[in-house]
DNA sequence: TATAATCCTATCGGATTAATAGGGTTTTGC
DNA sequence: GCAAAACCCTATTAATCCGATAGGATTATA
Protein backbone atom coordinates (compact mmCIF):
# COMPACT_ATOMS: atom_id res chain seq x y z
CA UNK A 1 0.00 0.00 0.00
CA UNK A 2 1.25 3.41 -1.14
CA UNK A 3 1.04 6.02 2.25
CA UNK A 4 -0.81 9.33 1.68
CA UNK A 5 2.63 11.10 1.51
CA UNK A 6 3.43 9.39 -1.23
CA UNK A 7 -0.10 9.39 -2.76
CA UNK A 8 -0.25 13.47 -1.73
CA UNK A 9 2.95 13.98 -2.87
CA UNK A 10 2.23 12.63 -6.68
CA UNK A 11 -1.26 14.96 -6.70
CA UNK A 12 0.72 18.29 -5.50
CA UNK A 13 3.47 17.58 -8.73
CA UNK A 14 0.56 16.74 -11.13
CA UNK A 15 -1.00 19.79 -9.66
CA UNK A 16 2.15 21.70 -10.12
CA UNK A 17 2.54 20.31 -14.02
CA UNK A 18 -1.00 21.52 -15.01
CA UNK A 19 -0.28 25.32 -14.39
CA UNK A 20 -0.46 26.93 -18.08
CA UNK A 21 2.75 28.59 -16.71
CA UNK A 22 5.62 27.67 -14.50
CA UNK A 23 5.08 30.32 -12.06
CA UNK A 24 5.68 29.75 -8.13
CA UNK A 25 2.27 27.66 -6.47
CA UNK A 26 2.02 27.78 -2.92
CA UNK A 27 1.45 25.23 -0.43
CA UNK A 28 -1.88 26.79 0.23
CA UNK A 29 -3.15 27.13 -3.21
CA UNK A 30 -2.51 23.05 -3.71
CA UNK A 31 -3.35 22.09 -0.37
CA UNK A 32 -6.77 24.06 -0.72
CA UNK A 33 -7.63 22.30 -3.82
CA UNK A 34 -6.32 19.04 -3.17
CA UNK A 35 -7.16 18.89 -0.26
CA UNK A 36 -4.39 17.96 1.61
CA UNK A 37 -3.33 19.27 5.16
CA UNK A 38 -1.13 22.48 4.77
CA UNK A 39 1.57 21.62 7.66
CA UNK A 40 1.40 17.56 6.09
CA UNK A 41 2.33 19.06 2.25
CA UNK A 42 4.77 21.14 3.52
CA UNK A 43 6.65 18.63 4.43
CA UNK A 44 6.01 16.45 1.06
CA UNK A 45 6.84 18.95 -0.85
CA UNK A 46 10.01 20.09 0.91
CA UNK A 47 11.52 16.04 0.11
CA UNK A 48 9.99 16.33 -3.38
CA UNK A 49 12.42 19.74 -3.63
CA UNK A 50 15.45 18.19 -2.19
CA UNK A 51 14.98 15.03 -3.96
CA UNK A 52 15.42 17.36 -7.09
CA UNK A 53 11.83 17.70 -8.66
CA UNK A 54 11.02 20.71 -7.20
CA UNK A 55 12.64 24.50 -6.94
CA UNK A 56 10.93 26.88 -4.21
CA UNK A 57 11.00 30.61 -4.35
CA UNK A 58 10.31 32.68 -0.58
CA UNK A 59 8.42 35.51 0.50
CA UNK A 60 5.46 37.09 -1.20
CA UNK A 61 4.49 35.47 -4.68
CA UNK A 62 6.71 32.61 -3.66
CA UNK A 63 5.84 28.98 -3.82
CA UNK A 64 7.10 25.54 -5.77
CA UNK A 65 8.02 24.94 -9.56
CA UNK A 66 9.13 21.90 -11.13
CA UNK A 67 12.88 21.85 -12.07
CA UNK A 68 12.03 19.73 -15.34
CA UNK A 69 9.81 19.14 -17.85
CA UNK A 70 6.72 17.30 -16.42
CA UNK A 71 7.65 14.29 -19.35
CA UNK A 72 11.35 13.87 -18.13
CA UNK A 73 9.94 13.26 -14.15
CA UNK A 74 9.47 9.11 -13.96
CA UNK A 75 7.28 7.76 -11.78
CA UNK A 76 9.62 4.92 -10.36
CA UNK A 77 11.61 8.34 -9.06
CA UNK A 78 9.12 9.95 -7.64
CA UNK A 79 7.86 7.24 -6.29
CA UNK A 80 11.26 6.18 -4.84
CA UNK A 81 11.89 9.03 -3.33
CA UNK A 82 8.47 9.44 -1.28
CA UNK A 83 7.83 5.92 -0.50
CA UNK A 84 10.91 4.14 -1.02
CA UNK A 85 10.96 0.65 -2.58
CA UNK A 86 8.97 -0.50 -4.82
CA UNK A 87 8.93 -4.23 -4.73
CA UNK A 88 7.01 -6.20 -2.64
CA UNK A 89 9.75 -8.09 -0.36
CA UNK A 90 13.33 -5.75 0.49
CA UNK A 91 15.33 -9.28 -1.26
CA UNK A 92 13.85 -8.19 -4.31
CA UNK A 93 13.99 -4.45 -3.98
CA UNK A 94 16.91 -3.19 -6.76
CA UNK A 95 17.59 0.38 -4.89
CA UNK A 96 16.89 -0.82 -1.14
CA UNK A 97 18.04 -4.46 -1.16
CA UNK A 98 18.33 -6.06 2.06
CA UNK A 99 18.73 -9.65 2.89
CA UNK A 100 15.90 -11.92 4.69
CA UNK A 101 16.75 -12.89 8.04
CA UNK A 102 15.00 -16.34 7.62
CA UNK A 103 16.59 -17.17 3.64
CA UNK A 104 19.69 -19.37 3.74
CA UNK A 105 19.52 -19.00 0.11
CA UNK A 106 18.03 -16.46 -2.21
CA UNK A 107 18.14 -18.35 -5.30
CA UNK A 108 16.02 -21.31 -4.01
CA UNK A 109 13.73 -19.23 -2.19
CA UNK A 110 9.82 -19.77 -3.40
CA UNK A 111 8.59 -16.21 -2.68
CA UNK A 112 11.63 -14.22 -4.08
CA UNK A 113 11.17 -15.74 -7.58
CA UNK A 114 7.50 -14.92 -7.95
CA UNK A 115 8.35 -11.58 -6.18
CA UNK A 116 10.49 -10.80 -8.91
CA UNK A 117 7.73 -10.95 -11.57
CA UNK A 118 6.24 -8.62 -9.99
CA UNK A 119 8.54 -6.03 -9.47
CA UNK A 120 9.84 -6.26 -12.84
CA UNK A 121 5.76 -6.03 -14.29
CA UNK A 122 5.40 -2.84 -11.67
CA UNK A 123 8.57 -1.48 -13.08
CA UNK A 124 7.71 -1.50 -16.67
CA UNK A 125 4.37 0.20 -15.82
CA UNK A 126 6.27 2.86 -13.54
CA UNK A 127 9.04 3.41 -16.54
CA UNK A 128 6.15 4.17 -18.90
CA UNK A 129 4.62 6.59 -16.63
CA UNK A 130 6.04 10.28 -16.55
CA UNK A 131 4.30 13.31 -14.80
CA UNK A 132 2.99 14.68 -18.52
CA UNK A 133 0.87 11.25 -18.33
CA UNK A 134 -0.96 11.71 -15.28
CA UNK A 135 -1.61 15.36 -15.53
CA UNK B 1 5.56 -4.43 0.97
CA UNK B 2 4.32 -7.73 1.97
CA UNK B 3 4.29 -8.20 5.54
CA UNK B 4 6.56 -11.09 6.92
CA UNK B 5 2.96 -12.82 7.57
CA UNK B 6 2.09 -13.23 3.93
CA UNK B 7 5.85 -14.40 3.43
CA UNK B 8 6.00 -16.94 5.88
CA UNK B 9 2.48 -18.05 5.16
CA UNK B 10 3.89 -18.54 1.06
CA UNK B 11 6.95 -20.61 2.31
CA UNK B 12 4.85 -22.71 4.57
CA UNK B 13 2.32 -23.46 1.98
CA UNK B 14 4.78 -24.08 -0.48
CA UNK B 15 6.87 -26.30 2.57
CA UNK B 16 3.58 -28.37 2.88
CA UNK B 17 3.19 -28.79 -1.00
CA UNK B 18 7.05 -30.35 -1.34
CA UNK B 19 6.07 -33.29 0.65
CA UNK B 20 5.63 -36.50 -0.95
CA UNK B 21 2.20 -38.07 0.52
CA UNK B 22 0.00 -35.43 1.53
CA UNK B 23 -0.15 -36.26 5.29
CA UNK B 24 -0.17 -33.47 8.13
CA UNK B 25 2.76 -31.74 8.69
CA UNK B 26 3.65 -30.09 12.13
CA UNK B 27 3.87 -26.70 12.69
CA UNK B 28 7.24 -27.74 14.46
CA UNK B 29 8.75 -29.08 11.57
CA UNK B 30 8.12 -25.82 9.26
CA UNK B 31 9.19 -23.73 11.58
CA UNK B 32 12.42 -24.69 12.00
CA UNK B 33 13.18 -25.76 8.29
CA UNK B 34 11.77 -22.24 7.54
CA UNK B 35 13.17 -20.32 10.12
CA UNK B 36 10.14 -19.19 11.56
CA UNK B 37 8.86 -18.46 14.77
CA UNK B 38 6.80 -21.48 15.81
CA UNK B 39 4.00 -19.32 17.82
CA UNK B 40 3.78 -16.54 14.76
CA UNK B 41 3.59 -19.51 12.44
CA UNK B 42 0.86 -20.90 14.73
CA UNK B 43 -1.37 -17.97 14.18
CA UNK B 44 -0.49 -17.78 9.94
CA UNK B 45 -1.61 -21.23 9.42
CA UNK B 46 -4.62 -20.48 11.82
CA UNK B 47 -5.75 -17.84 9.20
CA UNK B 48 -5.23 -20.23 5.71
CA UNK B 49 -7.30 -23.09 7.74
CA UNK B 50 -10.06 -20.40 8.25
CA UNK B 51 -9.47 -19.19 4.49
CA UNK B 52 -9.99 -22.86 3.32
CA UNK B 53 -6.52 -23.57 1.98
CA UNK B 54 -5.60 -25.76 4.65
CA UNK B 55 -7.00 -28.62 7.00
CA UNK B 56 -5.60 -29.43 10.18
CA UNK B 57 -5.53 -32.62 12.33
CA UNK B 58 -5.17 -32.42 16.05
CA UNK B 59 -3.61 -34.25 18.73
CA UNK B 60 -0.58 -37.11 17.56
CA UNK B 61 0.74 -36.90 14.37
CA UNK B 62 -1.31 -34.30 13.64
CA UNK B 63 -0.35 -31.60 11.65
CA UNK B 64 -1.66 -29.09 8.56
CA UNK B 65 -2.23 -30.73 5.15
CA UNK B 66 -3.61 -29.26 1.89
CA UNK B 67 -7.05 -29.54 1.03
CA UNK B 68 -6.48 -28.54 -2.88
CA UNK B 69 -4.02 -29.57 -5.41
CA UNK B 70 -1.09 -27.08 -5.57
CA UNK B 71 -2.23 -26.11 -9.06
CA UNK B 72 -5.51 -24.91 -7.84
CA UNK B 73 -4.03 -22.79 -5.47
CA UNK B 74 -3.75 -19.35 -6.86
CA UNK B 75 -1.00 -16.96 -5.23
CA UNK B 76 -4.32 -13.92 -5.73
CA UNK B 77 -6.28 -15.81 -3.13
CA UNK B 78 -3.34 -16.68 -0.55
CA UNK B 79 -2.45 -13.20 -0.89
CA UNK B 80 -5.43 -11.64 0.04
CA UNK B 81 -6.17 -14.05 2.85
CA UNK B 82 -3.05 -13.16 4.41
CA UNK B 83 -2.42 -9.55 3.26
CA UNK B 84 -5.67 -8.07 2.51
CA UNK B 85 -5.70 -6.05 -0.61
CA UNK B 86 -3.27 -6.60 -3.52
CA UNK B 87 -3.67 -3.02 -4.86
CA UNK B 88 -1.52 -0.12 -4.10
CA UNK B 89 -4.70 2.43 -2.96
CA UNK B 90 -7.36 1.35 -1.46
CA UNK B 91 -9.36 3.01 -4.39
CA UNK B 92 -8.39 0.65 -6.77
CA UNK B 93 -8.86 -2.67 -4.56
CA UNK B 94 -11.42 -5.06 -6.17
CA UNK B 95 -11.87 -6.64 -3.19
CA UNK B 96 -11.17 -4.19 -0.11
CA UNK B 97 -12.55 -1.02 -2.15
CA UNK B 98 -12.59 2.35 0.14
CA UNK B 99 -13.34 5.64 -1.23
CA UNK B 100 -10.40 8.25 -0.41
CA UNK B 101 -11.46 11.12 1.55
CA UNK B 102 -9.49 13.32 -0.52
CA UNK B 103 -11.01 12.80 -3.90
CA UNK B 104 -14.17 14.38 -5.06
CA UNK B 105 -13.67 12.65 -8.16
CA UNK B 106 -12.26 9.16 -8.71
CA UNK B 107 -12.43 9.15 -12.27
CA UNK B 108 -10.38 12.57 -12.35
CA UNK B 109 -7.52 11.62 -10.01
CA UNK B 110 -4.37 11.05 -11.44
CA UNK B 111 -2.91 8.80 -9.13
CA UNK B 112 -5.91 6.34 -9.37
CA UNK B 113 -5.78 5.77 -13.26
CA UNK B 114 -1.58 4.89 -12.57
CA UNK B 115 -2.17 2.80 -9.73
CA UNK B 116 -5.01 1.04 -11.52
CA UNK B 117 -2.52 0.08 -14.98
CA UNK B 118 -0.27 -1.51 -11.59
CA UNK B 119 -2.84 -3.47 -10.04
CA UNK B 120 -3.91 -5.29 -13.38
CA UNK B 121 -0.31 -5.88 -14.06
CA UNK B 122 0.49 -7.10 -10.54
CA UNK B 123 -3.21 -9.07 -10.85
CA UNK B 124 -1.77 -10.40 -13.89
CA UNK B 125 1.29 -11.77 -12.71
CA UNK B 126 -0.59 -13.29 -9.24
CA UNK B 127 -2.97 -14.73 -11.07
CA UNK B 128 -0.62 -16.62 -13.42
CA UNK B 129 1.01 -18.32 -10.73
CA UNK B 130 -0.31 -21.61 -8.49
CA UNK B 131 1.43 -22.87 -5.62
CA UNK B 132 2.78 -25.84 -7.80
CA UNK B 133 4.65 -23.23 -9.83
CA UNK B 134 6.58 -21.71 -6.61
CA UNK B 135 7.15 -25.21 -4.75
C1' DT C 1 -3.19 -41.90 30.59
C1' DA C 2 0.83 -39.50 29.04
C1' DT C 3 2.10 -37.08 25.20
C1' DA C 4 1.98 -34.49 21.11
C1' DA C 5 -0.22 -31.60 18.63
C1' DT C 6 -3.62 -27.94 17.26
C1' DC C 7 -6.70 -24.19 18.96
C1' DC C 8 -7.71 -19.73 20.85
C1' DT C 9 -7.47 -15.24 23.11
C1' DA C 10 -4.98 -11.77 24.97
C1' DT C 11 -1.13 -8.90 25.36
C1' DC C 12 3.09 -6.27 24.46
C1' DG C 13 6.99 -3.44 22.74
C1' DG C 14 8.52 -1.21 18.89
C1' DA C 15 8.01 0.90 14.56
C1' DT C 16 5.61 3.61 11.42
C1' DT C 17 2.23 6.93 9.91
C1' DA C 18 -0.29 11.08 9.53
C1' DA C 19 -0.67 15.00 11.37
C1' DT C 20 0.20 19.10 14.47
C1' DA C 21 2.86 22.64 16.89
C1' DG C 22 5.72 26.30 16.93
C1' DG C 23 8.69 28.89 15.66
C1' DG C 24 12.81 30.47 12.19
C1' DT C 25 14.25 32.67 8.03
C1' DT C 26 13.96 34.78 3.60
C1' DT C 27 11.90 37.63 0.16
C1' DT C 28 8.71 40.69 -1.76
C1' DG C 29 5.76 44.70 -2.16
C1' DC C 30 4.29 48.84 -0.39
C1' DG D 1 12.22 50.04 6.33
C1' DC D 2 8.97 46.97 7.68
C1' DA D 3 5.28 43.99 7.72
C1' DA D 4 3.27 40.28 5.56
C1' DA D 5 3.73 36.21 2.83
C1' DA D 6 5.84 32.26 2.10
C1' DC D 7 9.17 28.69 2.69
C1' DC D 8 12.26 26.16 6.13
C1' DC D 9 13.08 23.11 9.98
C1' DT D 10 12.68 20.35 14.25
C1' DA D 11 10.10 18.16 17.57
C1' DT D 12 6.11 15.92 19.31
C1' DT D 13 1.97 13.44 19.26
C1' DA D 14 -1.95 10.13 18.76
C1' DA D 15 -3.18 6.29 16.53
C1' DT D 16 -2.39 2.22 14.21
C1' DC D 17 -0.01 -1.86 12.75
C1' DC D 18 3.35 -5.54 13.12
C1' DG D 19 5.83 -9.21 14.73
C1' DA D 20 6.16 -11.85 18.33
C1' DT D 21 5.08 -13.99 22.80
C1' DA D 22 2.26 -16.00 26.76
C1' DG D 23 -0.52 -19.26 28.58
C1' DG D 24 -3.35 -22.25 28.68
C1' DA D 25 -7.64 -25.26 26.55
C1' DT D 26 -8.71 -28.86 23.70
C1' DT D 27 -8.16 -33.01 21.07
C1' DA D 28 -6.24 -37.30 19.26
C1' DT D 29 -3.00 -40.99 19.33
C1' DA D 30 -0.06 -44.66 21.04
Amino acid sequence: MLSKKTKYGLKALAFIARQKENIPVPIAVISKSENISHKFLESILLTLRKAGFLGSKKGKNGGYYLLENPSKILMTDVIRALEGPIAMLPCVSLNFYEKCDDCPDEKACSVHKLMIQVRDNTLKVLKNNTLSDIT
